[in-house]
DNA sequence: GTGAAAGCGCTAACAT
DNA sequence: ATGTTAGCGCTTTCAC
């Protein structure tokens, strides 16, 4: 006949609920529930008794609610057409967990503007939004600086105060990959790029481009993909079945790349004597015995460390240190571009000179 | 000097301060925001236009606590091992953001319990809670049960009452795979598994096992992986290696099947000649013209469908036809299995009978 | 150290 | 149709 028992049943249990079990005020519930907070042992004790009776779970939202921050991070995420970004979603979802975030996954319409898929974040008070897919409006930036969430774009850019960019350093790399086709005695270097007319493709297209041009060159033939393994092979196809094949390939992500090496096999071209291909994310796919990718890249956990810092930084309380760290909001980098490595396998040969 | 304009500077702008710009009361702009609500197109008019100058977005947090229900729904994950986890959870969180529901996603620690994301989960208010990875305890699972979120499990099995669970139907696809290879002229089949001991892998053996008992054989060798392509790739070249080398491999998934293919051509084995190989998911890999691998799966967008089903269903306010649907809760599926397809491709030879 | 009271932003009765 | 009031579950001054 215990009143307290009939609880057990069904309504949701609130912190009055766990209060009136341990007699003791709501207040003194809530403050067992917070880490540094002045309360005796012995009420923290009786609370947590009788709210492990109880069942009772503090409610994030209506503790968002008084001021805390929601503790929630937006991933505004696209069709993951390449397992790259599965990794690196995944990669961050972990880092952030670690740091006591909750990530709250929003996905970008057909129509690729992010815009809406942010509002609808921002409704939820999330702390920060990096958004993986889609182009995001100056409008939409700027609100999310108005009420203070960190934005955080990856692969992508707008120019607007206090937004952070993450790119790859594209035009290093493709330069990089450029050269290292060129030492290796290729003259006909094709590039499979995206029809999303990405930012990131572009940068890709234009340092290919130049360090091809240096050398009196043109890029040998330009293709369109979607990122997806099939578009890549497609492209290969439509490039190696010409009257003037290249004689190398460089894609834009390593999904195409490995299409483009499954096209070339279907026409019995011969990798890496007859051709060279060199991807782009070093995707563990590449790595896959069937391929041996030669690309370039940064491990997932690196780039998710790169964001998450991004994140935290703006998010925690000020630091006052007061050194270096002196209005850190004016001077933070507005653009980090990440440098890529090159993961050498078999689907190049080793330079002739 | 208006002081209107003064409100665009910093301060987050709430509902009661688009009451004061469009001159009515908080309740009017609450209504003006909520789909069916009594309010004159006036008013609407002027409250949505405030909104838009002051940048007001409702705060979906503070919302939720009033009882409509947060729109959230947990997705509990664990290490994408396989590409097919990324393209689920992308197809679930598209569906749900159709059905106007937001997605939190939950990572699993390293210890492959989910109890605790779930805790984590539910202190989000969270409607749903789809367990994709890890394990779940009774207690957790009856908690969700208690406080009315719905829990679905993906892949894996927990009897606890209203805990649905969704799982491939694993025997009666390996039974079917088994049969095929034996009719195929094959009799030394080889399986492959994880080491996770997991519910659906021991389905998947048993099913195999079943129907090579009925033939009066055995499984002819059994190594564990973790679904990832290299861990295919080492129990594949364990097996070939051997003295008395299968003629055929069931991989547990399409990861560990395209390493199992990898490793036969390192070894000079032609597949399907030599060697038969047959996935589950039906991965989107399996079909690259380097693999060709045949399959058995499901569409990700059919299953994500099911599960999205699932959440809605009892989400729902209960309809009160009051006919069929009375005690929908008890007579509903505790347990439903998902019959699988094959894909037939080039990895399988075609029946000699 | 602890409780009472106020309030986070919003909505759902209840009046008008 | 609109404004007023109360309250969702929690935290946080502010007294004691």
């Amino acid at each position: 006949m215990n009143t307290a028992k009939k609880d057990q049943t069904k309504h949701k249990v609130t912190s009055r609920d766990v209060a009136e079990r341990a007699g003791v005020s709501r207040s003194a519930v809530s403050r067992s529930f917070t880490p540094g907070a002045y309360v005796s042992e012995t009420i923290r004790k009786k609370v947590h008794i009788a709210a492990k009776d109880l069942g009772y779970l503090p409610n994030a939202l209506a503790r968002s609610l008084i001021g805390g921050g929601s503790s929630l991070v937006a991933l505004i995420i696209g069709p993951m057409a390449s397992p790259h970004d599965s990794l690196l979603i995944e990669a961050v979802t972990c880092k952030l967990a670690e740091l006591g975030k909750r990530v709250l996954l929003v996905p970008v319409p057909a129509t690729r503007v992010a815009d809406d898929s942010l509002l609808e974040a921002l409704s939820y008070q999330v702390e920060a939004a990096v958004v993986f897919a889609g182009t995001v409006g100056q409008q939409a930036a700027e609100r999310c600086t108005r009420i203070g969430t960190r934005l955080i774009l990856f692969g992508r850019v707008v120019d607007v105060p206090d937004t952070c960019c993450i790119i790859y350093d594209n035009v290093a790399a493709a330069q990089a990959a450029g050269r290292y086709l060129l030492r290796s005695g290729h003259r006909k270097i094709a590039y499979i790029g995206t029809r999303h007319n990405a930012f990131s493709d572009r940068e890709r297209h234009a340092g290919l481009s130049h360090v091809l041009h240096e050398a009196g060159l043109e890029i040998h033939a330009f293709e369109k993909g979607d990122y997806g393994h099939d578009s890549g092979y497609q492209a290969a196809l439509k490039m190696l079945g010409s009257m003037d094949p290249p004689d190398a390939i460089f894609s834009s992500n390593d999904g195409m790349a490995l299409g483009a090496i499954d096209a070339a096999r279907a026409l019995g071209i011969r990798i890496p004597n007859d051709l060279a291909v060199i991807g782009i994310d070093n995707n563990p796919m590449g790595d896959w015995a069937a391929y041996r990718l030669t690309s370039w890249g940064l491990p997932a956990d690196d780039i998710a460390k790169v964001i998450a810092d991004e994140i935290i930084h703006k998010t925690a309380p000020e630091n006052n240190d007061g050194d270096t760290d002196v209005d850190a909001t004016a001077n933070h980098p507005r653009t980090i571009r990440l440098p890529l490595t090159l993961t050498l396998r078999e689907t190049t040969r080793r330079m002739t000179s």
